[in-house]
DNA sequence: CCGTACAGATTGTTCAACAATCCTGCAATA
DNA sequence: TATTGCAGGATTGTTGAACAATCTGTACGG
């Protein structure tokens, strides 16, 4: 079947080509200022003033909002409006409980199988670190954020499956409402580098069970410095 | 705190008053729809017909549909339509591994922290357990089904996290999509009703580690017989 | 100080209309 | 025969306006 590849290629093109609809461009956008922090928590979201300044209707703008909304990114306030999601200390704590199951299982999950299929993901996960040194080295703390990100969706990668990364994707995004409420994010994500290789390398070494261990204590710490720094 | 109670149940109906939007009420009822068999796997839901059957315009009408989208009851392809999810064979392995990490870790979970707060939650779990074999001793075994989602919900509720519950109920929805192609809901559901008591057993005794066994060993033969029996 | 009533602003929902796209059937061509 | 091209009809995508329902804030009166 030497066919196979060429339809193979197009068809991974196929989300490029036309299908994409008003609202969801207008959901991408509004995603984009709540993750990258332009839209702290706790603002409203004015139909009328957005609408406006997007170029697009109510309804279209209303569709959106319920994509953000089911994303949790927003909450959505009967007949009050919409607003960008504010996270208290409870939440945080059921992120991260819900980030340990995931996680952990992901680790584990991959210990549990042969390592055939593991060595792209491995790949990826390397690439993370590196990529959170590098920045690391050169000051530039966003990047190092992103970096610790971009490591913790290839650590759920490690699960092979396509669910598990639409969630972790979704969890991360959530992150990042704290995280711009933080102070420093350099005190936040720097010490975190270490650990990360250290993730790493017991996974590149096949001692899986040491590397849940040592993400159970990321966990624990993050969870902690978070909790230590809101505001509340 | 007596008004504790007073307060508590009061909460629990602030949801079914007012705060009820037109689009949320369509959007149960079409979920009703498809979680009763209703509105089978790829059945097109046609904007101008369910609008005005259910007395609402189109706008709102969508809304509902992006709602049942998120939730992955239904699919919606660009400039065609939204029908109802069929779930091919990639889909129940990914479906089910992520039961694996979810009730697994929940399991796991009720095991390391102290049994004082889990002693409300092993109550609905036993709930779940009589109930299934009621239903099994009249013959209704559509109520033998209910029963079993029911378990593993109560299950999932031993992690304590609101997160955990929210998406195990809709893993549980989207299972009722598969159900509803097979062929006998008896020889499908019947069997587990030991299976579930053991765990149950397991998990009063504290054993938590066999527990864990015995559902993941659940979980590989449900998997198993579900492909086996799919159609395609 | 507290409760009430009114006015303004915003959201919830509907409706009608048009543009864009898809599906179907049929004819034309190689 | 099989494939391509092209109307025609049907459905979705999006818009704008309109009205009802609800919230917020403020001034008034007790």
């Amino acid at each position: 079947m030497v066919t196979a590849t060429w339809l193979d290629s197009l068809s991974a093109e196929r989300e490029r080509i036309g299908r994409s609809s008003t609202a969801g461009r207008v959901a991408d956008a509004l995603r984009a200022r709540v993750i990258e922090g332009q839209l702290l928590p706790g603002t409203r979201l004015s139909e009328e003033d957005i609408g406006e300044a997007l170029g697009v209707s109510r309804n279209t703008l209303r569709e959106a909002f319920r994509l953000l909304t089911h994303e949790r990114l927003l909450v959505h306030v009967f007949n009050r409006g919409v607003f960008v999601r504010t996270l208290d200390r409870d939440d945080i704590r059921d992120l991260y409980r819900f980030r340990r199951f995931i996680e952990c299982s992901a680790v584990r999950y991959a210990g549990s199988v042969g390592s055939g299929t593991s060595a792209p993901s491995l790949t990826h996960l390397r690439e993370a670190v590196t990529a959170g040194e590098r920045a690391s080295a050169s000051g530039d703390w966003a990047a190092v954020g992103t970096a610790n990100m971009h490591f913790h969706q290839a650590l759920a990668a490690l699960a092979g499956s396509p669910r598990v990364d639409d969630t972790m994707r979704h969890l991360l995004a959530e992150l990042r409402l704290v995280f711009h409420v933080m102070a420093d994010p350099r005190t936040f994500h720097e010490p975190y580098l270490e650990g990360n290789r250290e993730i790493c390398s017991l996974l590149e070494q096949g001692r899986h069970d040491a590397a849940e261990a040592a993400l159970a204590a990321y966990f624990d710490t993050a969870e902690a410095q978070l909790l230590a720094g809101m505001p509340d």
